[in-house]
DNA sequence: CCGACCCTCAACCGAAGGTTGAGACTTCTG
DNA sequence: CAGAAGTCTCAACCTTCGGTTGAGGGTCGG
């Protein structure tokens, strides 16, 4: 069930390895490429006099491994959990995993910013923050005194905007995600609808609950699309 | 410049803090809050005799860090240093925060799934599957021999979609999703266009740097957007 | 006044993620 | 064909992280 294939793939040592990973990876090491597989996390092949060959599978498997480490610091228990879930599917009637709670994903950390603090901490100018506010991507908390307040994922949104507005974008592309946004909304909206609508707290926790994991998938689903596709964007030519 | 409020905010003791987040995590101690404190992580006025004061936000803000070691395994000191960031913003003139290089975000793994495969990790049935490469959510890769084959990114996209149809979403809807993700690709590749045009490696480089860390942004950005506005709509009652 | 709670500070701890070095074999290079 | 460079294993060691433990002592509420 291998791919076909007419030349025999190149295969490296270990000390090929870590010069090819050398510029990504200025840290890597031929001890922690050794360790990677005391721990499970590769099974390079070895030749009749025990060294250790590396395919370009295994190349690939060794940078998505450091990638996860150095990106989001995952712990290489996780990161091996990741793998091995991946290679041959988990077993048997798979329960759709699910996310986190979904305290987790509406938690918020509280902070309040003045607009004033909002364009210092995200980058923006005074007119981008209008112009944003006007369009409905940023929307401001207002005060009984009057004065406006954002919260934390309105950094969030305040500092992608600034990146892609300095990227070139324009505020009414911005307006553009906003609207699918909405759209993505009202889809999880209806699904959260029947619970809403009789107000008891425990239907209430359920629908965040639902709210909260289809969001965190659609978002997954979002993305991965859209990274397949701008994938296949640069790799023709 | 603090909120203006009538009664004095509810303060709470050490003891009664842990007692209020027990229930969300069970391991939580004395100890570890003022490991915390220790850490810079949060500092809580003290009263008079010394003992630690604890308002509502320095709740949220334990409850933030908590939630952001347990559901993504983040360090402290990353932990903090979002906090720092967050509170009163970086100083100056900030450069746009880029995200990490592109090879990190284009990364793949390298596995390929046959179907089979791809329908036991991600738990898909074999109609559900059909449908969804039907609609275009899933695309296969086409092998010489005529059998298909799936990649990283399309296990996520499985994962994910079974996590929503299992709450009652149909593969419709999951097409709205997909052609969400079009409008988005589109938008990103027009951004990348002129550096596509004239094909050399450096610009290549380049336009997959943009595209990596503007896709990246975009995400971020309609997240924030749709959990703010969930957000809202579980708050209205 | 007593029991429950809280404080600090220093010492200690286990797991994670590697590093180092000794001793021995294998493979290129001139 | 020698020797330098590369590789192997295995055990000991190391640092950082994320806390825990305990001694010694002050504080609060009934």
């Amino acid at each position: 069930m291998t791919r076909p294939h007419l030349r025999a793939a190149r295969t490296r040592s270990i000390g090929e390895v870590i010069n090819l990973l050398k510029p990504e990876f200025p840290e890597i090491t031929v001890s922690k490429i050794r360790f990677l597989e005391s721990r499970g996390l590769i099974e390079p092949q070895r030749s009749a006099s025990g060294y250790r060959i590396f395919t370009e599978d295994d190349v690939r498997r060794i940078e998505y491994i450091l990638r996860e480490q150095r990106d989001h610091y995952l712990p290489l228990k996780v990161i091996k959990s990741k793998l091995v879930a991946w290679e041959h599917g988990e077993e048997s009637p798979v329960p759709p995993e699910s996310g986190p709670p979904p305290e987790a994903y509406f938690a918020s950390s509280g902070v309040s910013l003045t607009p004033r603090e909002l364009m210092r901490s995200s980058g923006l100018s005074a007119e981008q923050l209008d112009a944003l506010v006007d369009q409905g991507v940023l929307e401001p908390f207002e005060l009984p005194d009057g004065s406006a307040v954002f919260r934390d994922d309105d950094l969030v949104i305040a500092k992608a905007a600034h990146r892609l507005l300095t990227r070139g974008l324009e505020v009414r592309h911005l307006r553009t995600i906003r609207l699918a946004a909405d759209r993505q909304t009202d889809l999880l909206g209806q699904l959260a609808a029947p619970l809403l609508r009789h107000r008891n707290p425990d239907n209430r926790r359920k629908a965040a609950e639902i709210l909260a994991d289809c969001a965190e998938a659609a978002t997954q689903l979002e993305e991965a699309l859209v990274r397949g596709r701008l994938r296949r964007l640069l790799e023709r030519q």
